[in-house]
DNA sequence: CATAATTATATTGTGCGCAATAGGATTTTG
DNA sequence: CAAAATCCTATTGCGCACAATATAATTATG
């Protein structure tokens, strides 16, 4: 076999690791997101407006690198759960603003409750050690995106 | 602010990071394995086949983490595609065997001449670095494997 | 050996993720 | 200020992921 057939192989793979471990990752949420009514996508786009309340559809998706095409579904389906409402902007109607309903709000509690205390015993290491992996992955993803946008 | 509630902080969570980095990596292998008229999921089933030619769904599955809800569409798609034959076993009709034709053999040397010699300068890092962060996430991933089915 | 339990794959339905496109609203420019 | 370009969101279409269910084949059991 010659050197670089390895580089085919999955078990050597960064790629098919993080691809495994997000998937890993969704299946672990999801009985914590199960009690909460959410999918982790919709999740996430909770924990934005819990960061700040009222964003466009532009910043959430800026912050999460999703698009319209993803959100605006999405987003329709959290309005439909009563988490948030979605306006127009009155200075500018191109835009729709996001707002937390109460309900959204007070689903912030569920999730401090029931998601946060569950994460340390998920991921079987310390905070330290889940910090620096952290840092590693942000910067995999930053070289990745730069890779893609300036080549 | 109380303390617990970085908790919740987009940025603080291990999870965002590795969900971003995945979509990242789709995004940077996209350009290049559109030359070879594959998605990333068709793409490491070729891998999983190309290591050895004639599996069943269910090995495969094991290999990916994916069930036949996913494989099943997906590898009729690569039978259109001409990658693969799909063929009740004789000795056993429940399982489907997979087998590579000409052109699925093929197309591996066409990934060893686009796809590997791009990898390196996409991840921005060397290749210790990055076997090192490839064990590390596969230990992530074991972890949360099993977090969720041990409790 | 007939019936029950198990196994392997396929199907259906829901929700992303993203490319391509469309439709208005706003801004730029001649 | 009118036409063109740009910006923001929504829609459509396709391909995963995965839960739930169905179906057919095989194995286990009484």
């Amino acid at each position: 076999m010659k050197p670089q057939d390895n580089v085919l192989k999955l078990e050597q793979q960064l790629c098919f690791a993080v691809y495994s471990a997000a998937h890993a990752f969704n299946r672990a949420y999801k009985p914590l997101l199960d009690s909460l009514g959410l999918t982790y996508p919709q999740y996430i786009v909770m924990m934005v407006l819990w960061e700040r309340n009222g964003q466009t559809v532009k910043e959430i998706g800026a912050k999460l690198d999703l698009d319209s095409g993803t959100l605006s579904p999405l987003l329709k389906r959290l309005e439909k759960l009563g988490m948030i409402t979605r306006t127009r902007d009155e200075n500018d109607e191109r835009q729709v603003v996001i707002s937390l309903t109460e309900q959204g709000k007070a689903t912030r509690r569920q999730a401090l409750d029931k998601i946060a205390p569950a994460i340390g015993h998920l991921v079987g290491c310390g905070v330290d050690d889940m910090n620096e992996m952290r840092d590693r992955v942000i910067k995999l993803k930053t070289a990745l995106d730069g890779a893609v946008n300036h080549d």
